[in-house]
DNA sequence: GACATCATACCGTCTAGTCGGTATGATGTC
DNA sequence: GACATCATACCGACTAGACGGTATGATGTC
């Protein structure tokens, strides 16, 4: 908290961190493979983190400021409703679909599925920033709820946590084709159901042919 | 394919790696661990198999014979209506979270997240046995949508692939949790979903208060 | 006695983490 | 402004242990 704007080769550090782990998984991703990718010495890597742990759980943190600008940045941020907010979120990680896997998977996904059992403080990192990440979604969904369905009976939370599985599950089908198409028809069919939700005539979305 | 019926410390060996697997992670699983939980030596362990990734590629297989008799046997599965058949499954998938993570949660999706980059036999033995599980499901939804929404635009297949990711998504928020209520809740979504799709009108399912 | 099924000791490599050291630059003192 | 002192950042050889895999031989079964 009383963080210095922090080295550079912290940084570059975790940044490759991000990338590695994101390709390789965590177990299998050494700390040379981390320097190497980061073109600093281990000598730098352990003067900057006391272990692996202690790095993955800086990663997780790295990750949530990130992506936490990532998306405050994104054109559909600015949108007044929130409606058209969540929509334009959907549409938006529809589009980032871009480049290699490592480039638009994501690290905590990744991370929690092979350390909920063993690194309970990893797991908890991961949790805490899909959490936040969901929280923010999910003030558009009950701002939504309000104005376009106040009688339904679902929760603006479990919709959160439903678009965020829906994207986490077609990640898996992404690396298991090598191929993000799947994630882009799950997100025809999420958005189709969020149509629904709230009263939308079907309509076409912006990048939809 | 000329398979004998295999010796008992062959499929003690897979039970047991499709348990630690699933809860460690396949690089963080040691042959150790799998002949300990398996109660053989490494040297049976070697006997059976070549290496660890041609355990990995046994694994996968086994796991795809596993639950192809598992679904099979389930009760769903002899509902005369496809529809039917369909929402069962979904509401199954959902009577199903009990126990422990590793014991619900899907081995092929662990092990593609950390195989798809470095081990491409791994890989494709995931995408072929996860593939062929949703080609089972896509044949439902394929004839559901004769009877009940011929003329829609969405593809059978692509519905498979969406109730997959929502369950592969579930498990990633399960682990990261600790608890299933996530994939209970994404389960309900999609139910309601589905019976859009398929112009049912809203109806309680038999497990739900 | 031939073959499958192990059991045990062992080997070589890989890897997280250590440690002694250097380079650079800031601060204080005269 | 010269010099001592010290902190931060970094370097890379080294180590201890873990882990995948091997070698060898025992035991049972036909």
């Amino acid at each position: 908290m009383t963080q210095q704007t922090p080295h550079e080769s912290n940084t570059k550090l975790l940044d490759a961190s991000l990338h590695v782990i994101r390709a390789k998984g965590y177990a299998a991703t050494t700390i040379d493979d981390i320097c190497h990718k980061a073109g600093v010495t281990k000598g730098s890597f352990f003067h900057h983190f006391k272990s692996k742990d202690e790095l993955a759980l800086a990663a997780a943190s790295h990750w949530g400021t990130m992506t936490d600008g990532f998306f405050a940045a994104a054109p559909y941020h600015k949108l007044q409703d929130p409606l058209q907010r969540l929509f334009g979120y959907v549409d938006f990680r529809g589009e980032i679909l871009q480049g290699e896997l490592p480039d638009y998977t994501c690290l905590l996904g990744t991370l929690v599925q092979e350390t909920y059992a063993t690194h309970p403080d990893i797991r908890a990192a991961c949790d805490k920033g899909m959490s936040s990440h969901i929280a923010e979604l999910t003030r558009d969904v009950e701002a939504a709820k309000k104005l376009y369905a106040p009688k339904a009976q679902w929760s603006a939370e479990s919709v959160g946590y439903f678009i965020q599985a829906v994207l986490q599950g077609g990640f898996i089908f992404a690396k298991a084709k090598q191929n993000p198409d799947v994630v882009r028809e799950s997100l025809a069919h999420l958005r189709r159901y969020l149509e629904a939700l709230f009263n939308q005539p079907r309509q076409i979305s912006r990048k939809e042919k």
